[in-house]
DNA sequence: GAGCATGAATCAAAT
DNA sequence: ATTCATGCTC
């Protein structure tokens, strides 16, 4: 190894640098909160490439956010002292989008394809389950729509989701999942989901596509590992990987001689054109995986199960890939000692998990605090009155975070904020491109580029209001998709679909404005904008719609208070698209332009857009969007049973992962950490009493300040409830004696929990997360998302032994196997 | 087909 | 508390 590369491993401990150095093939890396773990991935790229192991366009990087990945190339830059192009950084959403776009004629799409967000699929799945006479009171679009999204993203097909199916809901869903993805073909058009789903369709069902992508990358690196999920695990599988299980055939059944297996990821006849022969094409000759797989990750912060990651994709790393080396980083350069043991503590509780514990050499610091204010307001001006004392003692506001576990919360915060006229920023919320307005004009330049989104068509044809209604929508839409066309043909001849007059003259209005956005889009620069040439400006094509439409007129006319925000963010819009075109000068023609522009758009995240703040605004966020990030101070505010750990979470067990999502609050403090509650709040509707958060009685003592204890155990300055009986009905989960308690297991060390609390006591529940109880079956048929189908032998206590086709007998873990029934 | 008023339902995290 | 849907009138 020469020197240039060897100056790559100066300054890592030990754990880091034989990270850096890993010869090859599966390497997981447990990185414990702010141990470094940015550094070891950004080493690793430039060490790869300095010591000639990969050239930078071999290497592919997925990070979770486009914020992260920016950064990432950034620092490699750095390191590297060079440009990083060709180095592929991405989230896996965007490298998957990229993917897509290139291929999509292989999967019956154009390149053109739209990328629906959630509410473009919620509308779709409305009219599906209204087309299929569902009842949308019982069948709500969104919980449907949850429901199909879980089905792809553990790669089931319409097919597995039908025949999973136990009872008239899952079948409903089932049903509605068919109609959906056949909408969404139809439609020209993918949804989150399927860019991940769909990749891994491509790469089954083309393996000269997955050789060539697999050959390209000869390294792939994962960043938050702990939050994939199971297509992503596919994905990854099949870029690194020797075939494991190559035939798509999703229901099990037996190898490639089954009757050609050629049953769709996803039903939808003509979706994927490709013939049988590639599903069953001998494997013969295929160049075996590369195997070059790190992930790195901390089990202890996946915190997105809500979004189907699978936490065993990191705890059974090594089960996966039975080759793999595992590196464990547990020194943290982050925060105070008081601060970790405030985490270990608490994620002691957990049990399914990976043991590790987090040190520093940073010195104790300061004590954490736990504070009990008598309500929502007292807390929002106790947190800015900190906020002010610290900044008085030299802490900038930009390394101050005030967290929370819903979004609602914020607002209170942002009032005393405002009041001591202390800057701040909100990060996440609703986003920027979900805003009604900024949806409109997406919408308009999503359909003139691709006339066959009814979504978006359906979305901008009103609006502003032109006299066309829910019916003339309807109808427009039903004659396209008897004919076979687009909206766009129908309103060029709406008499063919059998409009009156009065709806004619209004769709006809419409048709002669979308020509002219056509014409803007076609090159033809109507009035003087961006004249040379023919290159696509996406500014000067927003201007124009926001104008032949009227759209802007209508707002500006408007008195509604509002409206004047509404431009405001419309102007944003417009920045954005100017500093699109600045940044990436029109390369190809306009369709290419517009493909990368909207792609952007819709797979850019609020937290990507917000810039550092050199000038002090204090930040507010949620706990999900502070991850990674980290503070000089930080204010976990709400923590009360019911806020935090949320009510819906208590209800379905999933106290395991929220208690992480505490814990990465707390670990993203440097030197100040406080934790407060209030003993009443007003959060929906009339106040109510609360009680404490469970997780603040699982927070050792020893690393807590003196008046810690009294903001559980009494009730100082007579916080206590007035309106005793009804408030007590209210906490309704108060439901266990005294005893069931939570310390038992958390390793001696004392906490609050130990101190004989009153009301907050009886709600000390220690078992709630307990794995439910799966009964398998010997001789059951079951599906594994890795070993495909099998056949379950025994039990074994907690273990089941399942034979799989082709992979043989395996133990596994009954309470997490990854298994679902072949009904 | 639009605009308004009233009543009802919802209220977790987000690429 | 706020948003959303429905029903009524013009």
């Amino acid at each position: 190894m020469d020197a240039y590369a060897a100056e790559l491993l100066e300054g890592l401990n030990d754990p880091q640098r034989r990270a850096v150095e890993h010869p090859g093939g599966p390497l997981l890396v447990i990185a414990g909160a702010g141990s470094g773990k940015t550094r070891v991935l950004t080493h690793r790229v430039a060490y790869l490439v300095r010591t000639g192991q990969a050239g930078l366009g071999e290497i592919l990087a997925v990070t979770f956010t486009n914020k992260a990945a920016a950064e990432l190339r950034h620092r490699v830059g750095d390191l590297l002292g060079r440009s990083t192009k060709g180095l592929w950084v991405a989230t896996f959403h965007s490298a998957c989008a990229r993917i897509l776009r290139v291929e999509a004629e292989k999967l019956g799409y154009t390149r053109q394809f739209t990328i629906y967000d959630s509410d473009d699929s919620k509308r779709l799945v409305k009219r599906v389950l209204e087309a299929d006479g569902a009842d949308t009171k019982r069948f709500t679009p969104n919980g449907v729509r949850n429901q199909i999204s879980d089905h792809k993203n553990r790669l089931r097909s319409v097919e597995q989701a039908q025949q999973l199916a136990a009872g008239q809901y899952d079948r409903t869903v089932a049903d509605a999942y068919a109609g959906y993805q056949k909408q969404l073909v139809a439609n020209n058009a993918m949804d989150f989901d399927d860019l991940m789903g769909r990749t891994v369709d491509l790469f089954e069902r083309y393996p000269d596509v997955r050789a060539r992508y697999r050959n390209a990358f000869k390294h792939v690196l994962v960043d938050e590992y702990q939050d994939t999920n199971p297509a992503q695990y596919r994905f990854l599988q099949l870029l690194c990987m020797d075939d494991p299980m190559h035939q798509a055939g999703p229901s099990g059944g037996g190898g490639r001689d089954a009757t050609g297996g050629a049953v769709d990821a996803v039903s939808g006849e003509g979706r994927l054109p490709l013939g049988q022969d590639a599903l069953t094409a001998p494997l013969a000759g295929e160049e075996p995986g590369h195997r070059n797989l790190m992930v790195v990750g901390d089990d202890a912060q996946s915190i997105y199960g809500f979004r189907s990651a699978d936490i065993r994709n990191i705890l059974d790393f090594e089960d996966d890939f039975p080759d793999a080396e595992v590196i464990k980083l547990e020194q943290n350069y982050r925060s105070t000692q008081h601060i970790l043991d405030a985490a270990n503590g608490l994620i002691a509780n957990n049990t399914n998990q990976r043991p590790k514990h987090l040190f520093t050499d940073l010195g104790t610091g300061d004590e954490v605090r736990v504070r009990a204010l008598p309500d929502d307001h007292a807390e929002a001006r106790w947190v800015v009155g900190e906020v002010e004392r610290l900044a008085g003692e030299g802490v900038p506001l930009s390394q101050m975070a005030v967290l929370y576990r819903t979004n609602a919360l914020s607002r209170g915060i942002e009032t005393a904020l405002t009041q001591a006229e202390l800057e701040y920023q909100v990060v996440g919320g609703v986003r920027f491109f979900d805003r009604a307005e900024v949806k409109d004009a997406l919408s308009y330049l999503q359909w003139l580029h691709n006339p066959a989104n009814t979504v978006a068509f359906a979305r901008v044809v009103n609006r502003p209001r032109r006299g066309i209604g829910d019916t003339t929508v309807g109808r427009i839409l039903s004659h396209a998709a008897a004919t076979g066309t687009t909206p766009l043909d129908v309103i060029k001849d709406p008499a063919a679909a059998g409009l009156k007059t009065a709806a004619c003259k209004a769709v006809s209005t419409f048709a002669e404005q979308v020509a002219e956005l056509h014409e803007t889009l076609a090159g033809g620069h109507p009035e003087g904008a961006a004249a040379d040439g023919g290159d696509l400006r996406v500014a000067d094509l927003v201007e124009d719609v926001l104008r032949v439409t009227g759209y802007r007129a209508e707002l500006e006319a408007s008195t509604d208070p509002q409206d004047e925000g509404r431009l405001e963010n419309l102007d944003q819009l417009h920045a954005f698209a100017d500093e699109f075109d600045e940044e990436a000068p029109a390369e190809g023609d306009a369709q290419h332009v517009l493909d990368r522009f909207l792609q952007g758009a819709a797979l850019l995240s609020d937290a990507d857009r917000k810039a550092d703040n050199p000038d002090g605004q204090v930040t507010l966020m949620t706990l999900h969007n502070a991850k990674g990030l980290e503070y000089d101070a930080v204010f976990l505010v709400g923590c009360e049973d019911g806020v935090f750990p949320h009510s819906r979470a208590i209800d379905s067990g999933e106290l395991e992962e929220e208690r992480r999502l505490a814990y990465v609050g707390i670990t993203r403090a440097r030197r100040h950490l406080s934790l407060t509650w209030a003993r009443r709040r007003a959060l929906y509707g009339p106040p109510q009493s609360q009680v404490p958060s469970r997780f603040l009685r699982e927070l050792p003592l020893d690393a807590l300040d003196e008046t810690s204890p009294d903001a559980l155990s009494g009730q100082p300055g007579g916080g206590m409830p007035t309106r005793g009986r009804r408030d007590f009905s209210s906490i309704g989960r108060v439901g266990r004696g005294p005893g069931g308690g939570a310390g038992g297991s958390g390793g001696g060390a004392a906490n609050l929990a130990a101190l004989g609390l009153k009301r907050g006591s009886a709600l000390a529940g220690g078992d709630d997360d307990a794995p439910p109880a799966v009964n398998w079956r010997p001789g059951q048929r079951v599906r594994h998302v890795k070993f495909d189908a099998g056949e379950v032998v025994r039990m074994d206590g907690d273990v089941v032994v399942v034979r799989f086709d082709g992979h043989g007998e395996k133990r596994l873990i009954a309470g997490f196997a990854r298994l679902e029934p072949i009904t």
